[in-house]
DNA sequence: GATCCTCGAGTTCG
DNA sequence: CTCGAGGATC
């Protein structure tokens, strides 16, 4: 072998190290087999430094697994569980383990998988005396001291037992502890954490225990090292580490077979998110301990468990690039390039950056190794980078101070958080207006969508919104991939959106602060374009919820000659102009009731039952609050079910939503 | 001035 | 869905 080619083995090796140990978070090789190999390799790179390079291991900056602590051998490996990702893979196991004990049926116990970090604790006659983590499962690092903070952590047992024991488990961080530790580093002014694990193992690693103290971490033991023989299952040695002291986790099932602990994966998979702990699967274990004795452990595994993993709901992968798109409104909108990454069944390519504060104060750079999750929410999140991962050549990045889409000057006002193109007719916002003036929420014409937005404007065919109005369907079929057909329903549904009405005109128009809500009460109280555009900014703010802001930002659009004329070109387009009278809203049982809708209802969308809440005179609205009188639940509700349950708001599921609605239709005579 | 509430804007994949 | 920011209210 030449020199050359043990460079590279020993880089391959030590990268390969690193990336168990930090992103897998199962190192392979020990701390001291890792400084032994990394040794070797600054040697040789030291005598030839034609060998040297920016890309070596060498040149990291403090991503070494750590030797500030103590390496601690383990008396007995702290073993790893072989994973299943599958009810399948479940069977198969329960199937090896049946046949190589010869039983037909045999007992299982499943125990939720926090997700924290496994530590070995030592008692010497009932008294806490040192404890590690579980490092390469044969060594890990002592890091008593830290231990010692945490309050599930017993320092003395409940009963003076003589001699050693040694008690295993898992050290993890509340989500809302780590959401107020998140919350205090985002006001010190330090870089939040990405996940409570990360947190929770930086917190295990402090020199200073008293830094280790202000994490809040917290505990759960699971295993009992060399039980008495009295203690003959899993179950009981579950009991027995209660009695001594210990938090045990609760949600705790032996399993008379292996579908009664599918049963159990399955429903903690649904529930998962009612915990205030992460939990990433269930360890499924053969309760009796002569069972496992006989079953024993192959390589690193136990033969006698397995570890159910959940759908995964967290990836790490590699941020190739920063893009900047132009927004609607000028808003110039940060977006992160993925190396493609799987999670939960889906491939991510791509995920919001939100703007600059987001990406510094999570530490984001170009070129790191980042964690991207995709929770209940379903839209993907860069959380924060793998900083052991970096390599030094990470950038980091600024906003630029040219639109990059028409090059003009980019603005961010002092204290905003969103920088923005200053160019109104810069190209991309037009794109974005025009897909915004034709989506649903506005003039709702079908057919219209981003591609053909950025075709029409491209092309320079539609340069303000009354263009649309007169494309004819021969002009259309000409553009790439618009047939015939498509292009006359095209035409035909730009016709019908001349009679949406003001609100969704004034919607579709895009004033700054003026949404669906806004529009609806100024086209109420204004009734026409034209009172409203007459109206000074007094008069506007007689208007419920318009304020100082939103007036000035109405007077400065109809102060516009621009404005006024785009106004003027859909009038005579034959766009209506004003709000026809909607009924006024009946007296039934739900007027001025507030509705929150949250979930998917199975018999009609949300736009739906919101028109249908509205014409009984009830209001909705987005968020829950302690004036909300009804929050209208369907299926895989979220958060607002939480919080309405929180401030003891009545929750009604579908059926009993339905019944409401019934009643006020049809008020029974008293 | 503080606090709660509401609204608007942007958002991924298939 | 979540964040940021304006409006209303005490």
């Amino acid at each position: 072998m030449t020199l050359h080619d043990r460079v590279e083995r020993l880089r391959e090796q030590l990268d390969d190290a690193n990336y168990r140990y930090y992103v897998l978070d199962a190192p392979t090789i020990s701390d001291a087999a890792y400084d032994k190999l990394l040794r070797e390799l600054q040697e040789i790179e030291e005598q030839h430094p034609e060998l040297r390079s920016e890309l070596s291991p060498t040149r990291r900056i403090g991503a070494a697994p750590s030797s500030r602590f103590a390496p601690v051998e383990h008396r007995a490996s702290m073993l790893s569980l072989a994973n299943a990702f599958s009810t399948d893979e479940l069977r198969a196991f329960d199937e090896r383990v049946r046949k190589m004990l010869g039983e037909a049926q045999v007992g299982y116990i499943c125990e939720l998988k926090i997700d924290g970090l496994a530590v070995a604790l030592r008692y010497r006659d009932g008294a806490f005396v040192q404890g590690a983590t579980r490092g390469d499962g044969r060594v890990g690092e002592e890091v008593t001291g830290n231990l010692r903070v945490i309050p599930g952590v017993p320092l003395r047992l409940r009963e003076r037992l003589r001699g050693d024991f040694e008690a295993r488990g898992e050290v993890y961080l509340r989500k809302s502890d780590f959401h107020a530790l998140n919350q205090r580093r985002e006001r010190e002014g330090a870089a939040r954490f990405a996940n409570p694990r990360n947190a929770a193992s930086g917190g295990l690693r402090q020199l200073d225990p008293e830094l280790t103290r202000e994490r809040h971490l917290s505990f759960f033991a699971y295993t009992l090292v060399d039980p008495s023989p009295e203690i003959a299952t899993q179950h009981a040695a579950l009991e027995r580490l209660r009695a001594l002291g210990f938090p045990v986790n609760p949600n705790v099932r032996p399993a008379e077979s292996i579908e009664h602990a599918i049963a159990f994966c399955e429903e903690w998979e649904r529930r998962r998110d009612e915990l205030d702990y992460e939990i990433d699967g269930v360890a499924i274990k053969v309760d009796r301990f002569d069972f496992q004795d006989r079953l024993g452990t192959v390589a690193r595994d136990p033969r006698w468990a397995v570890a159910f993993k959940f759908k995964a709901r967290e990836a790490t992968t590699k941020l190739e690039a920063i893009t900047v798109s132009v927004g609607r409104t000028g808003t110039l909108n940060p977006n992160a390039v993925l190396a493609p990454v799987e999670i939960g069944g889906i491939t991510i390519r791509n995920a919001t950056l939100h703007n600059e504060a987001y990406i510094a104060g999570n530490d984001i750079r170009i070129g790191d190794t980042v964690i991207v999750v995709r929770a209940g929410d379903v839209i993907p999140r860069v959380v924060g980078p793998i900083r052991e991962l970096r390599s030094g050549k990470e950038k980091i990045f600024h906003m630029p101070t040219k639109c990059p889409v028409c090059g003009a000057d980019v603005d961010r006002p002092e204290g905003e958080a969103m920088a923005r193109c200053t160019n109104a007719s810069c190209p991309a916002q037009l794109v974005e207006r025009l897909r915004h003036y034709a989506s649903r929420g506005a003039m709702d014409i079908e057919g219209l969508g981003d591609v053909l937005s950025e075709q029409l404007v491209a092309g320079g065919v539609v340069k303000s919104f009354a263009d649309l109005y007169a494309l004819d369907a021969t002009r259309l079929a000409s553009l790439e991939r618009l047939g015939e057909k498509s292009a006359t329903n095209l035409v035909q549904a730009i016709a019908v959106s001349k009679a949406r009405g003001l609100t969704r005109l004034l919607v579709g128009l895009g004033i700054r602060y003026v949404g669906e809500q806004t529009a609806a009460i100024l086209a109420r109280d204004f009734r026409t374009m034209e009172a409203l555009s007459a109206a000074d900014e007094e008069h506007l703010q007689r208007s419920e919820g318009i304020g100082p802001e939103v007036a000035a930002s109405l007077r400065l659009f109809f102060a516009q000659k621009r404005n006024r004329d785009a106004i003027a070109a859909l009038a005579a387009a034959g766009v209506e102009m004003e709000e026809r009278g909607a009924a006024p809203a009946p007296d039934s049982a739900l007027k001025g009731k507030r509705f929150v809708l949250t979930g998917t209802l199975a018999s009609m969308t949300r736009d739906e039952a919101k028109s249908a809440l509205e014409a009984l005179g009830a209001r909705t609205s987005d968020s829950v609050s302690g004036k909300t009188d009804f929050v209208v639940a369907g299926e895989e509700a979220g958060s607002k079910l939480q919080r309405a349950r929180e401030l003891n708001v009545p929750v009604l599921d579908e059926a009993a939503f339905q019944h409401m609605l019934t009643e006020a239709r049809s008020p029974t005579p008293q």
